[in-house]
RNA sequence: AGAGAGGUGGCCGAGUGGUUUAAGGCGCACGCUUGGAAAGCGUGUUAGCGCGAAAGUGUUACGAGGGUUCGAAUCCCUUCCUCUCUACCA
């Protein structure tokens, strides 16, 4: 949620910044605005108000102690009129104030001046690639022929116990999978991040706090029995374990990594993209989060995507960052790169990770502040990026690294799988 | 899940309707004292919002939300959480 003090001083910035979503705002942001402005007048006459009240109950108190109950009295017939019209004060603030959130509810945040134009992902700009694409032989297959060929997925199965989008790994895959896991956690924890386990289901507020509420509502499962939502990411756990928060200054950075499963309904996305691993309603993912001091926040995006690059790099996968434009950039984020990995058995980009920084768009939701030496109290920066989301990584390598004699592991997971092949031959 | 006891500042803890302007203690910061330190003494030490150029000032918050009252940490209702015992279980 943007903060209505930033967009009483900075209106226009805003207004013009926002233009690169592809939709004007600035018929929400006068709305805010003027209800700021209602706020505003409403507190400052209950103020006084209160402050009258607050003097002649202390008077009444004293005229009883004093035995002059006559006086005590007038008081109090005073208080009446003063009670009717504070009560309509608060009830008017009360609106405002929740009108102002509804209204900050749907303005997204504002996009960093370097987000490119463009309504759709076609605009995202590729800024590199990096990695080489196999060549592979002739009857390479995409990875749900593969999962099959080599029991590695029984996407079937996953049908018969739950439902689409739920795959069984069995065997070797699932054995892949866990050291993929590992993998990414080792390195995150290399890179000074501290790992957390946090709960997979959280309630309102958490979802509020990190914007996938109201914006997702529908894309999350839901526990009506005790109104918890399935977690879509760990970013939601992770991020709120710092709600309510105020650090000090040399708590900075901070920086945590979690796996969880992640569960997604995708309400309406059926078809072609979402054969085999590519869409899937649960799915693993390692996920990094950091807090940072504003003035740093975008060293560490840079910083995040560094490491997302590294494990690609280590993994060999031909893989290539994007710079989100306006139109695909997400809600709640001021800047994202992407990442996609090429898959070479389906001719096309897969997307593996999304880093983000959004700015106090998060931290003003979270109350997430922390105490500068002699300024007042402020909001942080929060930002996450998968490191990685699990499936399309499995999808790449199955399709990647198969050879004729079977699939061959990346040097680095080795110590991770204990097997260098996945081959029928045993 | 059933019964009971609780939830007060950074921490401990007093407070059952009116100087609570939240006692007292611990911790922390600064100052005095000292050769230096400790002790001692003094001062300060929550957050949100509003008004103000600032100094400052008003208001709100005692788990959360309602209610009673001129006035609520204190009384009433709802709800969440913690602890103990019982039950169940991994």
């Amino acid at each position: 949620m943007l903060e209505i003090n930033k967009i009483r001083e900075n209106k226009e910035s805003i207004i013009s910044l926002l233009k690169v979503r592809n939709k004007d705002f600035s018929q929400l942001i006068q709305d805010a605005l003027s209800q700021d402005e209602l706020r505003r007048k409403s507190q400052f006459t209950l103020d006084q108000e209160l402050s009258e009240m607050n003097q002649i109950s202390k008077k009444i108190g004293e005229l009883f102690k004093e035995g002059k109950q006559e006086e005590a009295i007038v008081l109090k017939n005073k208080t009446v009129l003063l009670k009717e019209s504070t009560k309509k004060l608060k009830e008017q603030l009360l609106s405002s104030e929740i009108a102002i959130k509804e209204i900050l509810c749907q303005i997204p945040n504002v996009p960093n001046a370097i987000v490119p134009a463009g309504n759709s992902e076609e605009q995202n700009e590729v800024i590199q690639t990096f990695g080489k694409e196999p060549n592979l032989f002739d009857g390479a297959v995409p990875h749900w022929e593969l999962a099959k060929k080599y029991n590695l997925i029984d996407f079937e199965l996953g049908v018969k116990i739950t439902g689409a989008g739920f795959p069984v790994y069995t065997g070797k895959g699932a054995q892949l999978q866990r050291a993929l896991i590992n993998f990414f956690l080792n390195e995150a924890i290399s890179n000074n991040y501290q790992e957390v386990i946090p709960p997979l289901l959280v309630n309102a507020d958490s979802g509020y706090a990190t914007g996938q509420l109201p914006d997702k509502e529908g894309q999350m499962y839901f526990m009506q029995e005790d109104q918890l939502y399935l977690i879509p990411t760990a970013e939601v756990p992770i991020t709120n374990i710092f709600r309510d928060v105020i650090l000090n200054e040399n708590d900075f950075p901070v920086k945590r990594v979690g796996y969880t499963p992640c569960f997604r309904r995708e309400a309406g996305s059926y078809g072609k993209d979402v054969r085999g691993l590519n869409r899937l309603h649960q799915f693993d993912k390692v996920e990094i989060v950091q807090i940072s001091h504003p003035e740093k926040s975008y060293a560490i995006l840079d910083e995040m995507v560094a490491h997302v690059k590294a494990l690609l790099e280590k993994l060999g996968l031909p893989s290539r960052v994007l710079k989100l434009c306006g139109g695909d950039l997400g809600f709640t984020a001021c800047l994202t790169y992407d990442f996609e990995v090429f898959s070479a058995a389906q001719d096309k980009w897969l997307e593996v990770s999304s880093v983000s920084n959004f700015e106090t768009y998060q931290s003003n939701r979270l109350k997430l502040r922390f105490k500068s030496k002699n300024e007042k109290n402020q909001l942080v920066h929060t930002l996450n990026g998968s490191a990685l989301a699990l499936p399309r990584i499995m999808a790449a390598l199955l399709e990647n690294n198969q050879t004729e004699k079977g699939i061959t592991i990346p040097e680095v997971l080795v110590p991770y799988t204990g097997f260098n092949i996945i081959s029928n031959v045993e």
